[in-house]
DNA sequence: ATCTCGCGGTTAAACGTTTTAACACTCGGG
DNA sequence: CCCGAGTGTTAAAACGTTTAACCGCGAGAT
């Protein structure tokens, strides 16, 4: 590996001129600058990590905290955030941790820390619940966002799909296709959607719905309910609902309409043609690595991103009524 | 951020004899050794990623080069090397350049590079055909290999499925239920499993193979050869054919049995419910990870590493006959 | 002639770790 | 009393980069 003074011994100038003149310092001569940078091109020198961490205390390395890769929305996720550091030369140190055993958790981060990471991206919902190890990232000056997770508004930084909005743009979706009678699906980790459903589909009295945590109870309330569409809080789960009424002799769309949440590429297939709210993921990623720059820049940029998601048209609405 | 120094400072000795004192050296006393390990573990001490890398030019840091990390099949593969590579506190640096461009691959490489990785895993059949990427590697000194792709036995070092075996499996078990007219997919990229597909036909008289290259081929050949059964060369591959045959009239297993390779979760869905191929998805990673570890080590393990697959039976072939 | 300034460069220190050579000390044997 | 060996520790160098401080020199101002 060729180094500064490989470069300096061969022009027969100091160390101090060679790193000068690469980095473009304005206190070296044209002359001496271009012969240097000429050189070092020549020999293909490329900084050392170690010898440049070691002084400016910075790795040009992002963490990235995962539960897992497996579903696709966070595989796009940690690639945008890959790309995105790429451009500034920052490389991403990826870990995962499906796991909630706090033990393994707590070992990921140390490694990574141990890393020297710049920052770091939380896409694991997990992390929330263990304030220990985020005041282990404050320790260690670390700056941090959790990326497409809330975590209860813990006073965390974030950058999440507005769920509110995108819950809103389901029903309306519905509503605008002459649903009346829509079943909403409740679920924990992401009640936001379900409050926007309900917000949406409450402003218009001739309008009902009711919220269902129990696929298997689904049979029984379109029954009753004479409910004609239904709201999933996700993309699989709305599969997995197909999946399930068309088990029982119901069908989708005609008798009953569907929509799904986050448009991962499986609801773009044709076997089930998913109507569906969009997530802008690449932003998640993208947004989520301007915050780490922004802090790493020493700036206090906004720690609580909303990104807009969109409604996808595909075939699993019916116009009814 | 807490050093040797301080260690060295607080205890009134040398930060050789910390240094040393901590990595167990029989050279220092038992007693000053039991002293500086509880002040490191109280100090909470964590060795510099930066000055132990400059001095022993090692980063602790394995470079994963994937196409893409959308595949699920991918992203085990990732998560494996991840959870292999942590097990010696070691870290991935993940990157993807899913484009053909050799330019991206190139500026990929380099930043991992740049970060001193200690060795790189390729997850990216695209590289192969970039010698002079390879050679950048090998003028690095970075030991390498390609996961879950062969690259044409270029005499690069790799671990993947033993596709011909996989072929020979799938073929015996459509033979073993009756099947005596199979059309086989052809695929450059995996040519292996085809050539193992047509073996253990050609070995029984009474059957007979043809292969095909286009899905549209399909129903017109299945009339022509009166075949009962159809090998494709992936999951995805047979999930798009099922589709278009559904699409045609002909319905799957009744009228013709279909079987896949690689068991993603996908073919595990009850929709499709794919009798399929299965990969050691997990060990492909491993493999990797551990000859990676091996060539650090001063060794030179076998670096034609290939791995059994396993038949899933689920329900796309159906008895005859 | 002297002072000042800008230019173009050099020197040296610092970051944290590891390792080797050297050093101090003790003790047993000659 | 000296030598050699063994033990425990220190001092110093090296890895590569960055930067603050310094230095020499010529030009222009005083």
């Amino acid at each position: 590996m060729v180094s500064l003074k490989d470069i300096a011994r061969e022009l027969g100038v100091s160390v101090g001129t060679v790193s000068m003149a690469l980095r473009g310092s304005p206190r070296i001569g044209r002359e001496t600058a271009s012969r240097v940078k000429a050189l070092a091109g020549e020999l293909g020198y490329i900084p050392n990590h170690f010898g440049r961490g070691l002084r400016s205390g910075r790795s040009a390395l992002i963490g990235c905290l995962v539960s897992s890769l497996q579903a696709s929305f966070m595989a796009t996720i940690v690639e945008a955030i890959g790309a995105r550091a790429a451009e500034a030369q920052y490389s991403v140190l990826a870990a995962w941790s499906d796991g909630r055993r706090e033990k393994m958790l707590q070992d990921q981060l140390e490694l990574m820390l141990s890393k020297n990471i710049d920052g770091l991206v939380i896409t694991n919902p997990v992390l929330a619940q263990h304030p220990a190890l985020l005041a282990r990232l404050n320790r260690a000056q670390v700056p941090f966002i959790f990326c497409s997770y809330h975590c209860g508004d813990q006073g965390y930084p974030f950058v999440v799909t507005d769920d509110e909005a995108g819950g809103r743009l389901a029903a309306r979706h519905l509503l605008d296709n002459g649903h009346r009678a829509i079943l909403c699906e409740f679920s924990h980790s992401v009640e936001r959607r379900l409050k926007g459903n309900l917000a949406e589909i409450n402003c218009r009295p001739d309008a009902r719905s009711c919220v269902f945590h129990d696929l298997e109870e689904l049979p029984v309330l379109i029954a009753e309910q004479r409910a004609t569409a239904i709201v999933s809080y996700s993309d699989m789960r709305a599969i997995d609902t197909i999946y399930l009424l068309r088990q029982r002799g119901i069908r989708v769309p005609e008798d009953v309409s569907i929509i799904g949440y986050d448009d991962l590429d499986l609801a773009a297939r044709p076997e089930f043609n998913l109507t569906t709210i969009a997530q802008q993921r690449k932003q998640l990623g993208i947004a989520a690595v301007d915050y780490i720059f922004e802090r790493l820049g020493g700036n206090a940029p906004a720690d609580r991103i909303l990104l807009a998601p969109s409604l996808v048209e595909r075939g699993t609405v019916r116009r009814v009524g």
